[in-house]
DNA sequence: GGAGTTGTTGTACC
DNA sequence: GGGTACAACAACTC
């Protein structure tokens, strides 16, 4: 499931891959996965000729920055990118394949068809979704204390819900979700509202961290996860909860249990992190 | 073979 | 209308 660190990882492990090349022809086998334009006729003339000069990234979107548009791909859960020789055979779960004029192929796989691509004039991608709903990077200045503070006054939901809202703060999902909450020492069933500065300044600063050596890891593999060049990431070894269930906590030895909260699957450490 | 799994959007409800 | 909750998307694993 890629989230922050995965993206940033395949960014970085894709871009000799890909920069400097030129689409010459696409193929779509699977026309859902393309929302803008919403014409995949249209979509395919205004990439064809392009060339990739930059690869970027916002929160959990990849973006590939070409001469004068913008590719903007949410990979969802299994969505995953790799440049092969043309003469390669397409892989059962490929949906878009972008033929460079040198006779690689940048596809797009993914298992479970959720990925999404939007294309938008150069600067215009953060003012159309997905990315104008977004909010700060947990990197960035703009993700302050007194921000994070202030956001979470407003909200009653629970603050595992609420961290993973992604206008509240963006990159965060599932796994780094349950794994910052355990090391802030916060249950996931508190409200958002009700949390002391305290709690949040501990929740943010975890955040970060957490997400910083998950990038320093090249992210985390669970079941599929791989980055560009197609090498898993290290970070599973450094999980204290998620997917930790009925093995003894890393910090107490109590065994770590799992519930649902929101409908997602939610992984604490009853001891280490009370209501 | 039904439940569980995931992120985001659209929609329904208060 | 804002805040919130949840179905829907899809397919594979257990």
């Amino acid at each position: 499931m890629p989230e922050l660190p995965e993206v940033e990882t395949i960014k970085n492990t894709l871009k000799r891959f890909v920069l400097d090349k030129t689409i010459d022809t696409i193929d779509i086998q699977w026309p859902n996965i393309i929302k803008e334009p919403n014409d995949t006729e249209h979509f395919k003339t205004l990439l064809q000729g392009q060339t990739i000069r930059e690869l970027s990234r916002k929160g959990k979107f990849l973006m590939f920055y070409f001469d004068d548009v913008v590719l903007v791909s949410h990979l969802r859960m299994e969505g995953k990118y790799s440049v092969y020789d043309s003469s390669e055979p397409i892989k059962k779960h490929t949906h878009v394949t972008f033929r460079f004029t040198n006779g690689e192929e940048l596809r797009y796989n993914d298992v479970r068809k959720f990925g999404t691509m939007h294309v938008y004039p150069r600067g215009k991608e953060f003012l159309n979704k997905p990315l104008n709903q977004l909010g700060p990077e947990p990197f960035d200045e703009a993700f302050s204390l007194d921000y994070f503070y202030q956001k979470l006054k407003k909200t009653d939901r629970y603050i595992k819900s609420t961290l993973l809202d992604q206008t509240i703060v963006t990159g965060l999902g599932n796994i780094y979700v349950d794994e910052t909450l355990f090391r802030a020492g916060v249950h996931p069933l508190k409200r958002a509202s009700k949390l002391s500065k305290k709690e949040v300044k501990a929740i943010r600063e975890q955040a970060i961290n957490t997400l910083e050596e998950a990038v320093r890891a090249g992210g985390t593999t669970i079941r599929s996860y791989v980055n560009g060049q197609g090498d898993m990431g290290m970070f599973q070894q450094e999980l204290y909860v998620y997917g930790q269930e009925n093995k003894a906590c890393k910090n107490c030895s109590n065994t770590i249990t799992k519930m649902k909260i929101g409908g997602r699957g939610t992984h604490i450490c009853t001891s280490c992190q009370k209501l």
